[in-house]
DNA sequence: TTCCCTGCAAACTGTTTGCATCGCT
DNA sequence: AGCGATGCAAACAGTTTGCAGGGAA
């Protein structure tokens, strides 16, 4: 986090990702990169997210599609995954903290705070039919 | 659900998912089921337990472990994903209906109740350390 | 000058699919 | 006979890894 390395790719996309509201993939990320530097690797663009996941300085999120999400945005919030677009999005629960603490209440604290997806249709696609 | 087809391979696969109180995942199921049926094959099992979470009958559940993990009880609960051991537990959250109305209170009622995978460390690892 | 990093290609893993055959009604 | 289900193997998608060369500290 604080003592992490520095390359021209790393940051490009740690930038990227963070320029970003939308929860890309890997693949995504690269198509984008690729524009302002033709010759990066999807490889390299896999290894920093994993890295850079691994160091908490961004979020890795699973949520049963095809590929895993990534989000720049590390303050506490949730996420839902929408079953007819397939993409992710913040969700804003007020209540955050009271659902973990409820969580929490019965499991012994052992659940981590803030890593919630939930699952449903998004507000786009629910006005959309 | 109730107009679902049977055959040897479909029921095996399904009891002996519902005997199961862990959340194994295809292989797995494969594995038990070789013992009792030698020539059944990884594909059916597959083709099976999507056919099954597709009506409902089981659930799929994805956690950012490599496999995707299936479960048998499809009454309202929720799990956690151990960091350590990389199982899949049931955990009893009593305000379940508090928390998902919380959810859909901020969302618009979009949000699917019940099917929140929870992040941490299960009680055994976390004792065992 | 020492590592860490990159790009490339090949390997790997979980899952799906095409196809010929089998089995139930 | 007809149609869905099976087993096998090949195909696939996402991701990881080995390696030789390049770049940051």
């Amino acid at each position: 986090m604080a003592g992490i390395r520095h390359s021209k790719q790393r940051d490009a996309i740690l930038d990227e990702l963070c320029s970003r509201t939308d929860h890309p993939t890997a693949d995504e990320l690269f198509v984008s990169l690729r524009e302002q530097m033709p010759n990066i690797s999807l490889a390299t663009v896999y290894r920093n997210l994993s890295l850079l996941a691994n160091d908490g300085v961004v979020l890795r999120l699973t949520c049963g599609d095809t590929a895993d999400h990534f989000d720049g945005n590390t303050a506490p919030h949730y996420h839902i995954y929408c079953r007819v677009c397939h993409r992710l999005y913040d969700v804003d629960v007020h209540e955050i903290d009271l659902i973990n603490s409820l969580a929490n209440t019965n499991y012994n604290g052992l659940i981590e705070s803030h890593s919630i997806t939930f699952y449903g249709i998004c507000e786009k696609c629910y006005n959309n039919k």
